[in-house]
DNA sequence: GGATTGATCTCGTAC
DNA sequence: GTACGAGGTCAATCC
């Protein structure tokens, strides 16, 4: 369980001190400072005085925030020393990383408040999503994963209505029309893929045409009516997939160093 | 001059007052929480209950830390619409983006700590060192630096796309493209060359046309396509030349240090 | 450790 | 708005 000290509008002094205990006990460390910061590594800059939100994190990572935007204005990405050192009318906040060699500095004048949390615990996984169009994307170049045998024959852009993602033949013959969703199928997940069938069966009458819905998952009444409309259900690991697909971009990447000359 | 209000271990009720009326007073809000995360948008993820820093700046930009690491493990570089909502056994934090559409959502379960700062004034100016765009200016005033006998006749601006940085004519009245980088060169900068000069040979399909990489330092696999594309590569000290040009610049006139670091 | 590549890149700028 | 390039890019992966 996280527990918090904190100190607010403090002088120099005990904001010193606040500040350099935090260090020491490898705190997340929070201050809001007017400060002045000079960096000098890969670049050199240096930034005036104005209030900032200054915060370490426990493993060194040093971020200096500006009011606005995104960026921090400075950083370091992971520190080997953290020194914290008191002067006349200021703190001086000292992070240097070993490689490559950079070093910034922190000129507080006046703390606003200060943070230090001790004891964050954040064991969760971070779960990455495809979109469905990519997930059917994969499963055009692996079809095998919905189905051993099959041979994708269409594939279609989201963009074109009225028609499923795709459109196979299976190891028998007959054509299998594809639906993918991304999230829990429902009804309407059915419903579509039932009106792309019956489409493709009016446009070839003489052919022999199976529905499969693709999805991580699938509600009861789904399931019911897909499986009274004669459609197939085909479970999907999102995540497994978007593992999978990465792995392959990475590989696909890879190409020799003239490959994009012949392009 | 900044002013602070802060909570320290509220219930949700309070927690929520609290981050709902700094974000209404457009408050930096940080928060340290225990909370789980959903978004929405360009890609799509999920991350589990945990302990987090959760930033909220005046315009908009979120932020959400983990504890460990330079990178916001969730963010959005700005919000259209952030809204709190008091939910059973938690506050629900929301941000949305208008273009591109994407949905930043925050369940909070437990509020450690919570400040909101107001009347932050951050108007410093921020200072790099020779960029690229300098660099390049000076090389352009010095051609002999990259090669003895180089007339520049063409100088791009940074952001005029397809075109390298400069154009010269060297001492057997062939043409030169130079690209220049003030870090090592890689891949990218090579096939950006090879492109920048199969542009102006097109262009110009009687002329002869060699190319320069102008860079500090390049990686071994960028030097062979480099010269297997018949490319040249030229050395530069970045820092020498920061030296230089300083030296240039005090003598050029009453410009002061700061004066020259700005342009 | 060095190099390459992708990113919810972000950010600025020109068209 | 899009398109392109720079970045102290960062972070993951390959060699």
């Amino acid at each position: 369980m996280a527990s918090v000290r904190y100190i607010v509008d403090p002088d120099l002094a005990a904001g010193y001190d606040f500040i350099n205990s935090a260090i020491v006990q490898r705190d997340l460390l929070v201050v809001a400072a007017r400060c002045s910061v000079v960096y000098e590594g890969r670049g050199a800059s240096r930034l005036g005085e104005g209030d900032r939100l200054i915060i370490v994190k426990p493993d060194g990572a040093v971020l200096v925030h500006r009011p606005t935007g995104y960026s921090p204005v400075n950083w370091q990405p992971d520190s080997h020393v953290i020194t914290v050192e008191r002067q006349d009318n200021s703190i001086l906040f000292r992070s240097v990383r070993k490689r490559p060699r950079e070093v910034l500095e922190v000129t507080i004048s006046k703390v606003y408040f200060a943070i230090a949390v001790h004891g964050l615990v954040d064991d969760a996984e971070f779960i990455e999503y495809l979109d469905e169009g990519e997930i059917a994307d994969y499963l055009a170049r692996h079809p095998e994963v919905v189905e051993e045998g099959l041979r994708i024959i269409r594939r279609e852009r989201p963009l074109e209505s009225g028609y499923a993602d795709m459109v196979a033949v299976d190891s028998e013959g007959r054509y299998v029309v594809i639906e993918v969703k991304r999230v829990t199928a429902g009804l309407e997940a059915v419903k579509q893929l039932h009106r792309y069938v019956e489409n493709f069966r009016k446009a070839n009458p003489e052919a022999k045409v199976r529905g499969i819905l693709a999805a991580p998952a699938i509600t009861k009444d789904a399931l019911s009516l897909l499986t009274s409309l004669g459609l197939e259900y085909r479970h999907i690991d999102v995540a497994k997939l978007y593992r999978e697909a990465k792995r392959e971009k990475r590989r696909g990447g890879a190409a020799s160093l003239l490959e994009f000359i012949k392009r």
